[in-house]
DNA sequence: GACGTGCGTCCAGATATCGGACTGACCAGG
DNA sequence: CCTGGTCAGTCCGATATCTGGACGCACGTC
């Protein structure tokens, strides 16, 4: 966990991210949105690419432009920016409720729910264990 | 998600939650640990409490000792740092293996899966669609 | 040629973090 | 009574990081 928060916890990065995940993969695009100061989301970008997070492709030859793809492992961030997500809508929304509401596929509003891969029920602290510790 | 980030994405703040969920409660046991600024920690654990995470309660009389308790907010976070400790051991593992294994009140080794509560699918960002923005 | 856009870099000042030393209250042993 | 240890912090000066704003440069358009 520490290692993760080590890329992922800098301020900013989970930001970028969940542009991404919204579909705006281009600079300028992030930076209006987020207002991320321009050199620190450059920066954060490039720890995210490094880190194998997100490619850095090319998608205009004449000019030069780049945008911003999720590799296989930054798709992987869903639940992290999902469960986030969650518990702001829980404990911090407004009057106004949440700023998004997402869809499931299935015709619901989107609540995620974290379950244990096994037997699929909902999971809470008291019901793990710590069995092995480095 | 960017207000929840605000309380929790700063440096050592979800490393001290964490300890917290492991039992650590005291002040020097969570130094000891993580290996944090006394100074940082002291910092992260007050807003922390002043965010509704946790409570600082006084265990002993005299000499006056305090420890850190989650309320109901703070134990809601736990499945944020179980998709984050998933996807650390997944992507970030060494050779041998992950640091920590933690089993499921079911009896098997526990794997944190996200799914849609109304339906109970596994979630994935590419089965969700945003219905409002702000 | 003037203007706009896209994608950055550079800079100086503010802010945060770092490790280590220190305080202050208490307890236990000799 | 004196020394040593625990606990929960605070204080400090040296780095590291973040910030907003200005700037660069390569294009494309009117």
């Amino acid at each position: 966990m520490a290692r993760t928060l080590e890329i992922v916890g800098e301020k900013w990065a989970l930001i970028a991210l969940r542009e991404v995940f919204l579909g705006n993969r281009r600079f300028d695009e992030m930076v209006r949105r987020t207002g991320a100061p321009r050199d620190t989301l450059a920066a954060r970008l490039k720890t995210l690419v490094r880190s194998g997070i997100l490619e850095r492709r090319q998608y205009s030859e004449h000019p030069a432009r780049y945008e911003y793809r999720l590799t296989r492992a930054g798709r992987e961030l869903y639940p992290v920016m999902m469960t986030l997500m969650r518990w702001g809508d829980e404990h911090l929304a407004g009057a106004d409720g949440p700023p998004q509401i997402f869809e499931h596929r299935c015709g619901h509003p989107l609540v995620a729910q974290l379950v244990c891969e096994a037997c699929g029920e909902p999971l809470e602290a008291r019901d793990t264990m710590l069995v092995t510790a480095e």
